[in-house]
DNA sequence: TTTTATGCGTCGTATTTCTTGACGTATCGA
DNA sequence: TCGATACGTCAAGAAATACGACGCATAAAA
C-alpha cells in the first residue's frame, strides 16, 4: 500500500491468478462479477471487490460497472492486460470440455457456447499405461509390452525401449527400439494394454535414422483444381509460389501423407478431397528406404561389437 | 492420517493447487522438490516444505525422499490423490506446447519428453474475430464478416447470425444463418478476416433442422480386409456385432464422411486407407436433403409473415 | 407504490497464511 | 575435508484474507 509502483504488477501468485481470471472472464464472456471470483477462488466477497478495484486500477479502460444488468461488462476499449489471447488455446479447451477430457469446473470457462465436436472415439490411451511408457522413456529402460496387433487374434508381447511419443491424425504412438526385431518402430498408444518394466539395455536412440532424419516435404496445390481454387489453398496453408516446404521426420512422413491423401495418385479422387498433392514422393520413399537400410546396419555392428 | 477433520482437505484455493502440483509432478515426472514448488507459486522454500509434510500426511504412501537424488520420488504403491489422472488431458497439453498455444510455464510440466507434433499448419484464427463470433452467438445478434471463399478472388462480405461452433479434422466452423442466402451454412473460422456488429433480426436458430436433427451414421470395418483385421477395427472402434452406430448432426455428417474418406466408394483406395465404411449412406444422403428442403421452407415462412 | 432480493463498495478488527532469519542434518563431488 | 545443495524445524513479524456491519442502486415481485 505505501509502495506504488508494486500495484500494477501483482507479485503473489494467488492475487495474480484471481487477476488473470478477470482478465479471462472479461475477454471471452465479455462480463464478470464479485461472485464468480468468489466462486472460483473460494474467497470472501470483500476480497473480491478488492481485486476488481485492483483490476481496474491495472487496466481503466476495460470493463466498466453496469449498474443494471449488476456485472462488470468488457468495454469496446477492451485490451487484454493478462492473458494470453491465443484462440488456438481457447478452442482446445473447447474441445477437452466437450470430449470430456477436462471438467468445466477446472477451466475458466464460464458459459459455454453451443459446441460440438463430433469425432469417431478410439480406445482411450489408459494413464497407467502412458505413466509407464513415459517412466521407460526417462529412464531409458525398455518394456513389456501386450500389444493388440491389426494382422494378430490375441494380444502379443513385445519387448520394446520407447524413446518419443508423438502424434498425427488423432492417434499417439510411441516411438521405440524393439528388441525383438533389432531395429526402431512405431506403436500406437491405445493398443498397448500393458506395461512391465524389464531388464535390459537397448540400443541407442541415435541410431534410430528415420526419427532423426528428417525431409523436406514439397507440397502444392492438386492441379486439377480451377486456378482461383488453386490460389485459395495456396493462401491457407501458407504457400509461396504456391509450394510448401514441410520439413518432418522420415518415420513420420508416412502418416503425414495418408493422413491428407497425398499418398493417393492424382486423379484417382475427385480434387475437392485432395486439395493439396505432393510433388517429391519418389524422393521421400527413396529416403526413407536407403536411412533404413543404414539403421539396421548401425544397431547390427552396435550388437556385434 | 492420525488427524482427519482438517488435515486431509485443504480447504484454501492456493493451497489446494500447490498440492495438486505435487500429485501432477508425481504421477507424470515422478519426482518433486521444494524448489520446484517454490518457483512455480513464488513461496518461500519454508512454505514449500511445509507443503510436502502437508501432501505426506494426504497420501503418505505416494512418495518417499530419496537422500541420494535429493527430491522426493514416486513410490511404487503411487496412487493419485487430488488430480484428475486423464492421459488426454496430458497430452492434450503436449500437443499445445508443441503447436506454441500454449507456454510450458503455464503448464505444470517440468521435463518434457521428446515429442513430436507433424501437422499441416493452416492460417490461425485471429482472436478478435473469434471474440465477435462468440459475442454475435451470446446476444443472437448479426455480424458482417470479411470471407475468403474458395472459389472468389477477393474477400466478400456476408451478413450472417452465428449460433454454435464446431470441429472437424482440425478446423473450426460457425455454423450461421445466411441472411445474404435465407439459410444456414458452415463458416470456416480462419477464412473469416473481419468482423463487423451490424443490426438485424436473424432467423431463429431452430429453423436450422440440419443442425437440431441428428441421424445415426452406421460404420462397419471395410469387408474387403481380411477378417482378422476386421475384428481388430471393430474392436478399436468400440463396435458391437462389427457394427457402430454414431448420431451425427446432419450438417457435421459431410465432414465426418469426408474426414474418414466414407464419401469414396469402396474398392476406389486400398483397403488400408479405408478401415471403416459407412453402410447407409443413401439414408444418410436423404435425410440431408430432406430437412434442408424443410428448413428453407420454415424459413421462408417466418420471413414472408 | 412499497417491499424484497441482489448486486456492489468500504471500514475496522480478527485470523490465517506466508515470510524472514537462524540453525541443524545428510549427501555428493572437487 | 570442505563447500554446495538438497532437506527440515522453530519463532517472530508481515501480509493477505476473513468476518461483521453498514450503505447505495437497481429490478422484480407484492
Amino acid at each position: 500500500m505505501a509502495v506504488e509502483n508494486s500495484d500494477d504488477a501483482p507479485q503473489k501468485w494467488p492475487l495474480r491468478k484471481r487477476l488473470e481470471f478477470i482478465d479471462f472472464r472479461l475477454f471471452w464472456n465479455g462480463r464478470v462479477n464479485r461472485g464468480d471470483i468468489r466462486d472460483t477462488f473460494d474467497i470472501s466477497v470483500q476480497q473480491a471487490s478488492s481485486d476488481l478495484a485492483h483490476y481496474e486500477r491495472l487496466a481503466p479502460r476495460n470493463m466498466v460497472y453496469d449498474r443494471g444488468q449488476k456485472t462488470y461488462v468488457r468495454t469496446d476499449t477492451y485490451h487484454p492486460a493478462l492473458i494470453e489471447r491465443s484462440s488456438e488455446r481457447f478452442l482446445l479447451q473447447l474441445v477437452a470440455i466437450d470430449s470430456g477430457w477436462m471438467q468445466r469446473e477446472e477451466t475458466w470457462f464460464d458459459q459455454l457456447p453451443p459446441v460440438d465436436v463430433t469425432t469417431l472415439k478410439r480406445r482411450p490411451t489408459g494413464s497407467r499405461v502412458l505413466l509407464e511408457i513415459l517412466d521407460a522413456i526417462r529412464n531409458h529402460t525398455q518394456v513389456e509390452i501386450g500389444y493388440r496387433s491389426l494382422t494378430e487374434t490375441a494380444d502379443a508381447t513385445r519387448t520394446i525401449a520407447p524413446h518419443a511419443l508423438f502424434y498425427n491424425s488423432s492417434r499417439w504412438y510411441a516411438r521405440a527400439y524393439s528388441a525383438d526385431h533389432e531395429d526402431f518402430r512405431d506403436y500406437n498408444l491405445n493398443r498397448i494394454g500393458t506395461v512391465r518394466k524389464v531388464g535390459g539395455i537397448p540400443a541407442d536412440s541415435d541410431f534410430d535414422y528415420e526419427w532423426v532424419h528428417t525431409v523436406d516435404l514439397e507440397i502444392g496445390p492438386n492441379p486439377e483444381l480451377p486456378p482461383i481454387q488453386q490460389e485459395g489453398v495456396a493462401a491457407e496453408y501458407g504457400m509461396t509460389d504456391n509450394k510448401l516446404l514441410l520439413p518432418v521426420r522420415l518415420s513420420m512422413a508416412f502418416y503425414l501423407m495418408s493422413e491428407h491423401n497425398l499418398d493417393v495418385d492424382v486423379g484417382v479422387l475427385p480434387a475437392a478431397k485432395q486439395q493439396i498433392v505432393l510433388l517429391n514422393r519418389p524422393d521421400v520413399d527413396q529416403a526413407r528406404k536407403s536411412f533404413r537400410q543404414l539403421s539396421k546396419q548401425a544397431i547390427k555392428r552396435a550388437l556385434g561389437k
